[in-house]
DNA sequence: TAATATATGTCAGCAATACTGACTACATAA
DNA sequence: TTATGTAGTCAGTATTGCTGACATATATTA
C-alpha cells in the first residue's frame, strides 16, 4: 500500500458518503408538499422514477426502486385511487402494465420537482457547464454496472 | 428560460432522479455483509456516516441521517451492545457523547466499503481525475445549502 | 447559588415501508 | 397443450420511522 492508493481509499470513502447526504438531502427537501397530498418517501420514490420514465413496466420499476412488488403494489394502488398514476395494457406484450403520470400526477410532480430544483440550481449556478455534464456523466457511470 | 443547457429543467429533473439511483445502487450493493451481521439499512447508514466523521456528537448525526433521536438511539444502541460503536464523553462539553468505530466496527466498515468501493472504482476507471474532483464538488455544493 | 437551557437517553404506542410465502389470473412462448 | 413470464393479491412479520412524555447529567445564565 503506498499514500496514493491509501489516499484513494478514502476519497472514495467520503464521496461514497457525500452521495448518501446529497440523496438525503435532497429527497427531504419536498416534505411538506408530499405530506400535505399525504403521501411519504416512498410515494416520491415512485412519482420521481415515472415521471423521468414515463410507459416503463411494473417490473422496471421494482428494478430501480430495489423492492418487491407487494411493497410496490401498495403505494401503486394508493397513487392509481389517487389518479397521480394511470396504467396502460402493453401494446405489444399484453401482460405488461405500462405506467404514466396523469395530468394531475405531472401538476404534483412539478410542485415536488420546483422545491428538489432550487438546492441543485443553486449548486450548479457555482459551477461551468462543463463541470454539470461531468457530475451528469459520472452519476450514469456509477449506475450503468 | 435562459440558454444555459445545463441548467434546464428536464436536465435537472434527470440529474435528481439519477441521484436517487445512484444511492439505491451503491447502498444495496453490501446487502449479503450487512445481513449476514443482522444490519439493516439503518446501522449501514449510521456506520459509513461515523467511519467517515469520526469524534461527531449524537446531534450531528441525527441531523445527517434526518430521524429523530429515537430512531436513532434504537438502531445506536444495538450497534454500542454489537461493540461496532463506542461512546465518549465529551472533553469540553460533558453532555456530549462522541461517536467512533471500534477495531471491530473498522472492520466491518472496511467489509462493507470494499464492496461499495467496486461500484464506484469501475465509474471512476473511466473517468479522468479532473471528472472525479469535479463530481466531489459538486456533490459537496449540493449538500452545503 | 439557583434557575434555566441543552444534550442525551428512555418508555410507550403508532405509522410507514419493506420483507417472505403462497396463490390467482392472464398473456406469451415452446 | 404445457410451460413460462408479468402482474396482482392476501396474510403475516420485520424494520425503520414518528410523536409525546419524562428522566438525567451537564452547562449557562440570572
Amino acid at each position: 500500500m503506498n499514500d496514493f492508493l491509501y489516499l484513494r481509499e478514502n476519497n472514495i470513502k467520503e464521496i461514497i458518503e457525500l452521495m448518501l447526504e446529497a440523496y438525503t438531502e435532497s429527497y427531504s427537501d419536498p416534505y411538506e408538499i408530499l405530506k400535505k397530498n399525504s403521501f411519504g418517501r416512498a410515494h416520491h420514490r415512485l412519482i420521481c422514477t415515472v415521471n423521468v420514465n414515463p410507459g416503463m413496466k411494473v417490473a422496471d420499476l421494482i428494478k430501480k426502486l430495489k423492492i418487491t412488488k407487494q411493497s410496490l403494489s401498495r403505494v401503486l394502488q394508493e397513487l392509481i385511487k389517487d389518479k397521480i398514476i394511470s396504467q396502460s395494457k402493453g401494446e405489444i406484450d399484453g401482460r405488461q402494465r405500462l405506467l404514466h403520470l396523469t395530468e394531475k400526477g405531472k401538476k404534483i410532480s412539478e410542485e415536488i420537482f420546483s422545491i428538489q430544483k432550487e438546492r441543485i440550481l443553486k449548486a450548479f449556478k457555482e459551477c461551468d457547464s462543463q463541470e454539470v455534464l461531468n457530475f451528469k456523466k459520472v452519476l450514469k457511470k456509477i449506475i450503468n454496472n
